[in-house]
DNA sequence: CTTTATCTACTACCTGGGTAGTATTACCGC
DNA sequence: GCGGTAATACTACCCAGGTAGTAGATAAAG
């Protein structure tokens, strides 16, 4: 089961596991580097920052000379979807209907876009 | 501009707010009650939570007798909103379309959801 | 071999959510 | 008036995210 609690991530580490689901793996300097590199974050906070996320369980790491090479240890698919139900039972009780209608109406929304969306939900009538 | 930052609302804040929502205002007693009274929460969780709220400009007071009556001060529109673009913009950098494909394949959406949504759509590219 | 750059480890601090006990105040019933 | 009750105020924790400095180890450069 894996209760992971793989909602509530904050922006940074957000951010951190993009960086490696996008490469693979880095290293603090890697990430640090993509971050920005040094601008806005100091890199000992990416370096802390991974260890927490390590006993956490969301990154791993191997070791190559001395450095650490971290690997996301949990999939970007599980924390997109934690994210988003603990959202959508936060907010609207789990009705995607409700978080949809919610969204068209208070967001500025494209006619490609919502063709877009004609077209995923036709595809999935179809398939369900 | 108001920047209240009023994403990022904790799951007790946001279930008083809700309850102060629904009511429009109500006591400490009245959101402890609600809130399955005393079974899970502390009445002086409630009491603190709510000061807590007010300091941070969520919900505001007058007094009735020796008793608070607490209501909110930003609507629950302005806060559900916050909450899901900040998650739109942290997960899908803010294409509607990205979450709601993701939403779609990883959920379990029964065929009248699925209507709903097609109809939804269609009204919205009516009307823009 | 010594200096220097680069790592990780450790420690510390701030913020905010969450939780609740204790203290104090004030009203209410007798 | 007095005791109980109900209200807020205060204080104190714990946890996790975020941020970063400092220390210690080690490899690379000279």
């Amino acid at each position: 089961m894996s209760k992971t609690k793989v909602h509530r991530l904050g922006d940074l580490q957000l951010k951190i596991m993009k960086v490696l689901w996008e490469r693979g793996d880095g290293t603090v300097a890697d990430v640090h580097l993509a971050l920005g590199g040094g601008r806005d974050l100091a890199y000992t906070t990416i370096a802390t920052m991974l260890r927490k996320m390590e006993a956490r369980g969301l990154v791993r790491h191997r070791v190559d000379g001395r450095s650490f090479v971290y690997r996301p240890a949990v999939g970007s698919d599980a924390v997109t979807r934690g994210m988003s139900d603990h959202l959508l039972d936060r907010l609207f009780e789990g009705s995607l209907a409700d978080l949809v209608t919610h969204l068209l109406t208070t967001r500025e929304v494209s006619r490609e876009e919502l063709s877009r969306l004609e077209q995923l939900i036709a595809e999935r009538k179809k398939s369900a």
